[in-house]
DNA sequence: CAGTATCCTGCTCGATACTG
DNA sequence: CAGTATCGAGCAGGATACTG
């Protein structure tokens, strides 16, 4: 059976389970955010905090290290005046993409539908964006 | 209370984002599993807790109302002796699978690396993927 | 069997302060 | 700028007991 001690009983479902697996990687809602923003170029630390506004320096931190960890983000330490790293996605990494794309999809969807659920059960028209 | 209200500061990272939207409903991890089993063919409340041991009631009952409250499942009471609901996946229910598979893709993966990792830790530098 | 209420644990997060 | 240490808060989850 797979997997290491898990961290506890909570956040550990069912034993060597892929999909847990992968899952306990998105953990905290704000790894697939990092990925996501790690997608499209090498980012450094700073420009990950501002893409993603609401987060923790110690939460962005903990994160990218776990990532790092799983062989999913390279990081780089660029020897400038301020020092600097930069953060990419691996080839693992990039396969996580599909899967996060998948989910996003299905959110557009739930939102739609959540939105048309609420202000027109028989007809709705007008879209209105709170 | 759909989902607009936004929990607390706590998981409820970027606003209105597609992707935080499926991903809080993978919440708790357990979510993806429920969708899993469901995906077969209809089941009952207790083949679920059958199917995911190490799920209590408390949270398997929460996850299947939520995801019911999101048209993702549909619970019908069927009239027996001993009563017994059966929940079912909705097709849009079923549009998740695709995403949770993709998951699943790479934590499989995850998981040969980590035993790769750790297995043959001098011999083969784990640093390539592929 | 199906589902809920209560109690308790502990993980994850944000804010703040500090180091290299 | 990059990153870590400490602190307190909130929510998910397990166990148990109880109802329909």
């Amino acid at each position: 059976m797979g997997l290491p001690v898990r961290k506890s009983k909570v956040t550990a479902p069912p034993p060597a389970c892929p999909l847990t697996e992968s899952l306990a990687l998105l953990r905290g809602a704000w790894a697939p955010n990092v990925i996501w923003y790690l997608s499209a170029e090498p980012r450094r630390f700073g420009e990950l905090r501002h893409d993603i506004p609401r987060i923790s320096a110690r939460v962005l931190s903990a994160r990218l290290r776990e990532l790092e960890s799983r062989g999913l983000v390279t990081r780089r330490v660029l020897d400038t005046s301020p020092p600097s790293a930069e953060y990419a996605l691996t080839p693992l990494g990039r396969e996580l993409l599909p899967a996060i794309e998948a989910l996003a999809h299905v959110g557009r969807k739930l939102i739609d539908q959540w939105e048309l659920g609420r202000q027109a059960p028989r007809a709705a028209r007008v879209r209105r964006v709170a």
